[in-house]
Parts: structure tokens; sequence; C-alpha cells
DNA sequence: ACAACTAATAGGAATGATTACTATTCGCGG
DNA sequence: CCGCGAATAGTAATCATTCCTATTAGTTGT
């Protein structure tokens, strides 16, 4: 089921389209809201039928994260993420990956291990200035929804 | 708030205790069902309530993952998992953290990093033996819930 | 062009995790 | 014992996601 072939619907073009041209990690629903401007009469479920289904074939990526929505990234390459504590924006991350983490636990598990995701926590730099102050009060965040 | 006192109630003190008995990194609902057997009228929500609460004081660790669901740990310690695709087992995993990884990003980057999450995915024990034809069909996971 | 078939879709209902709300209870100082 | 603030139980509401079903689009053979 992971590598059976898909047919190119005009739904899911547009939605790989739409999810290649930002670079915001963009939720389910966000997706849905850019889809829906070239196809005003698109289903919610056909998004994520068809985001689950490309990402089950590897032609786009599927972020878990802290958070209880799912973010999807067209890049499928290895990379890792920043996410900002605050107002829950993704961002990717300019260090190499690192393959020895890997390496080094497929030798002291018994898990067959496939991969490995990073996820940097933190601000971002228009939160972080909003509460410049100590770094006594700021954290309440974690939990948007 | 999030250095804030916290007072501890018994249902506070019985849902540390149930959660440091275990190292099978529970949902909120199966700490639920664990503080249940000592304080049977516990609400749902309290366990929400606190564990949340707690994980925002550090006392214990709020799990990301793959899936919609939260998971919980109480050892508060740096240390990295992985999480079987099929089952969603989540075990605590023997490398030493990288704190290269994050020294590297804070010259990278803009945001104020605060930490990092590793994260590695595989099949567990079990799971892996359960289809060891060849790796075709098996992984119709990644979305369990 | 047309019937037969299959895969995919739209739209809405259902589910499951989590949060919000509210009346009640608990713990404590006076 | 009384008053008061914090915490709780129980339940309703919310939000993301999945499921269901009738309809549609695309394909193949005639």
């Amino acid at each position: 089921m992971a590598g059976t072939e898909i047919k190119l619907t005009e739904q899911r073009r547009v939605i790989l389209e739409e999810l290649r041209k930002v670079r915001t990690h963009p939720s389910a629903d966000a997706v849905y809201d850019l889809v829906r401007k070239r196809l005003p009469r698109i289903s919610l479920g056909t998004v994520y039928r068809n985001l689950e289904a490309m990402s089950e074939r590897g032609m786009i990526r599927k972020l878990g994260g802290c958070q209880c929505q799912m973010r999807f990234d067209a890049d499928v390459t290895n990379h890792y993420h920043v996410r900002c504590l605050k107002c829950g924006r993704v961002d990717d991350v300019a260090v190499e990956t690192c393959e020895v983490l890997e390496r080094a636990l497929r030798e002291r598990s018994d898990y067959a291990i496939l991969g490995h995701h990073v996820e940097f926590i933190g601000f971002c730099p228009s939160c972080r200035c909003a509460g410049e102050d100590e770094r006594s009060d700021q954290p309440e965040g974690a939990g948007e929804r």
C-alpha cells in the first residue's frame, strides 16, 4: 500500500501544487483554505484523504509535533524543524541531519528503525520580542488549537 | 505561570505516583484508568488539567508525536524516544542527547531555542515479527488514534 | 455515442481527544 | 462554625479527523 500507484486527479494535483508553493507547513485545514480558492467545491474530507494518501507514498511529509494538529510539508528531503511554543509557527532548520544518531540506536535497540525526526522548540522572532523582559511569565503557550 | 507553586492535592499526588510507576508513556486516558483504581471518583477532566499543570511546571513531560494523542512521561531528564509505527508503543532510547545540534542551531536561527526532541520511528520487536516477509505491505500504519 | 465498472469525490454525520463550564466540595485562617 | 479561594466531578461543547453514502468522473469494450 505504501508504494502503490496513485492517479493524479485534479484535486490531488492542486493540493500538491498549493503545498509546494508555501513554506509554512500548513495544517490540513489551512491546505483546505488554499485549495478552495482554486476548487471552491472541494470537500475537507478529500483534502484529508489525499494528504494522507500522498504522505503514505512519500510524496509529501506529515509532521507530528506537540500539538494536536498535523502539519504537512511538500519537501520530503531529510530536514529538521523548529516550532514556536507561542504561536505554533513551524520553520525548517539549517542543520545537517544527524545520521550518527540512527546508527547508534540501531545497535542498541530491538526496534527496526526506519528514521527519525528532530524538532526544536523555542520562540520565533516575532514572539520572542513580544516578551523580552526576562523569561518568567511568557511560556503559557504549548497549547493552542 | 510556568514556575508557580502548585498544591499537591490527593488527586495530583496519585497521578504523579502512578505515572512514576510505569515505563509505558501512557496517554491521558491510560493515566485516567490507572488512577481510577485508587480514586474511583476522579474525573477525566481533572486528569487532563493536572497533567497539563504538572507538565507546565516541568514536573512531568508531555510527548507530542505523529499521532493525535498526547503521551506523558514522569522522567523529565533529557532523553529520546522511539515510537512503533504499527502499535503506537513508545520506549526510551539509549543514546546520549546531542547538545551539539542545539548549539549549531542557535548560531543559525533567529529563534530563541529552548530545547529539542528526537523521536525515532520504526517497528517494535513484536510488530516487526508480525510482518517479516519483505517490507511491502505492512506499513499501512502511521495513522492510528 | 453507450453500457458497465471502478476509483474518487462532495457533503454531512460520527468519532475520539481535549477543553470549557458550573455547581459542589475541600482545606484553611479566623 | 463561617467565609473564602482553589480544586474537583460531571457533563456539555469544541476541534481535528475519519467514516459513510449517494453521486460523479474516468476508462474500457462495443
